[in-house]
DNA sequence: GCCATATATTCGGCAAACCAAATATATAAG
DNA sequence: CTTATATATTTGGTTTGCCGAATATATGGC
């Protein structure tokens, strides 16, 4: 929406460990919701909001609410070169998201219980 | 040599105005001196070298002095990733870096005297 | 309306990171 | 050995960024 994002603009983005996780994770997976974000990453409800704000901020995120859910996924007008970034890093890196798909997984497995977050199983 | 960098390891090295234009001058010109960086940000030499020494300390850089000069280019064992990634940022953020590729290059016209730090035209 | 769940924001406090200035080291030339 | 240039490091102060805890808002069900 606003100024094009610069290259270092985006490394700031992602220089932290929460955020350059849970972007990667929502690039992965196409979207996520915050509830699914903090249990992949095992981290406090807040600290999750906080972080995914910034990433909105950053206009690397965006955010849709679905009833009592937010969804966050890649900012549909982000350019060609950050999606690339991101995947290319996705495509090298697996094992350093490996624990937090793992709880990713772990809490889809809770299902036939809807009543948690609608947690789907993990791409391919 | 140590540690294999992590993909947040990298955006951290990468989240400086300084650091991240360096590094990317340096992947795009496969090596620069320290007096050539210090002209291209027309920032000073101290905090040049500054975060010089922390992207070597990263491993994202190795130097090599020749004779009163130190240059600077991507660390030999960088893994493929790190490589692609910059590389990919490079080639759509040209403009990003076009004033400071300007300066890289009014230094080098400056040439018949070699005396000053010998810089080279720039790559195409 | 009330209660429970999901998510967001605010508020100090603390630590990491950056900076300019000064200083130190290395090389080359005379 | 002295001077000049190139580069590196240290110091001390200021800003930026992250955190936990508390609080606020939104939704859905009763």
């Amino acid at each position: 929406m606003n100024e094009a994002i610069t290259p270092v603009g985006l490394f700031k983005c992602l220089a932290d460990e929460t955020r350059a996780r849970m972007t990667l994770l929502i690039a992965r997976q196409s979207e996520l919701c915050v509830c699914e974000l903090t249990a992949a990453l095992g981290e406090s409800q807040p600290k999750v909001s906080r972080h995914l704000a910034q990433l909105r901020g950053c206009g690397l995120l965006e955010d849709e609410r679905r009833g009592q859910w937010v969804y966050y996924r890649l900012h549909p007008e982000l350019p060609d070169w950050v999606r690339d970034v991101l995947a290319r890093v996705l495509a090298s890196n697996g094992e350093w998201l490996a624990a937090d798909l793992q709880r990713l997984n772990r809490m889809a497995g809770t299902a036939g219980s809807t009543d948690r977050c609608e947690a789907r199983p993990l791409n391919v």
